[in-house]
DNA sequence: ACACTATGTAAGTTGTACCTTTCGTAATGC
DNA sequence: GCATTACGAAAGGTACAACTTACATAGTGT
C-alpha cells in the first residue's frame, strides 16, 4: 500500500492513470501527452509498475502499459476502512447533523 | 484531494490517524506514541489539518485533535471511479457488482 | 552488419519533505 | 507579576524525489 499511495500521491502519475485507462498505450505514446522530458515519464512508468499499478507488454520496440486497478485494492480497504470506522464512532446520518445539546462532538 | 493524499502517504501521519480515529487526544499524547520530537508531530497535525483530515479544538493549554473522516471523501470517490472504471472494460468482473466490499485482489 | 526507432538507465541538479534544536506564545495557577 | 504547562513557529540540516542531458540497449528492417 506504501507504494500505490506514494505513487498516486504525484499529479503527474495520476494523469498518466488516466490516459491508461481505458486504452494500451506506449511510452513515447503518453509522454507526447506531457511538457516533461520523455525519461521523465519513463521514471514515472517506473514507480508506477513497482507499486503494481501498471501492466507492462512488450511488442516490437514498443512497451505498450495499461492501467491495474487491482493494484489500488489494499488503498481502497484502508481508506473504507478508516471512513466507516470513524462514521460508526458520529453515530448520527451525515444528514441532521445539527442536533446538538450537551454533548462535547464539535463538528466543523 | 492533492493535499488528502500526500497527508496520507506519509506513514507516520497514517499512524496519527488511527490513533485519534477512535479518540480526541491532545497533540503531546499523539507526540507520545512516536520516537521522533514533539515538533515533528506538530508539523504533520499541520499537514493534517491542512489537508482536512482532522479537526482541531482548544481547551485550556492543550489542543485536541480528532479525525475527520470526510476529508477523504474526495480521494475515495477518486479510487472507486478509477477502480469501477477500469474493471468495466475488463468485462470479467461479472461477479456481483452490487457488492461494495473490495477482498478481491488476485495478485501477480 | 548497419541504421533507425522506441525506450530504459546513469549521473547530476534542484526543489521539497521531514527532521532537529531553539525560540515564541497562550492559558493556567502561584 | 512570575512560573509552568502545552504547544506552534522559525531556522537549518539531510535525504529523497522529480527533473534534466547524455548514453546504452533491444528490436526491426535493409
Amino acid at each position: 500500500m506504501e507504494l500505490a499511495l506514494r505513487a498516486i500521491a504525484e499529479p503527474r502519475r495520476r494523469e498518466i492513470l488516466r490516459l491508461i485507462q481505458d486504452a494500451e498505450l506506449p511510452a513515447g505514446e503518453i509522454a507526447s501527452h506531457f511538457e516533461v522530458t520523455r525519461p521523465a515519464i519513463s521514471q514515472h512508468l517506473g514507480v508506477l509498475k513497482a507499486a503494481g499499478l501498471l501492466t507492462e507488454r512488450r511488442e516490437g520496440t514498443k512497451r505498450l502499459y495499461r492501467a491495474r486497478p487491482e493494484g489500488l485494492a489494499e488503498v481502497r480497504s484502508y481508506l473504507a476502512e478508516f471512513w466507516e470506522g470513524r462514521l460508526r464512532l458520529l453515530a448520527h446520518a451525515a444528514e441532521g447533523e445539527e442536533r446538538r445539546s450537551n454533548d462535547d462532538d464539535a463538528e466543523r
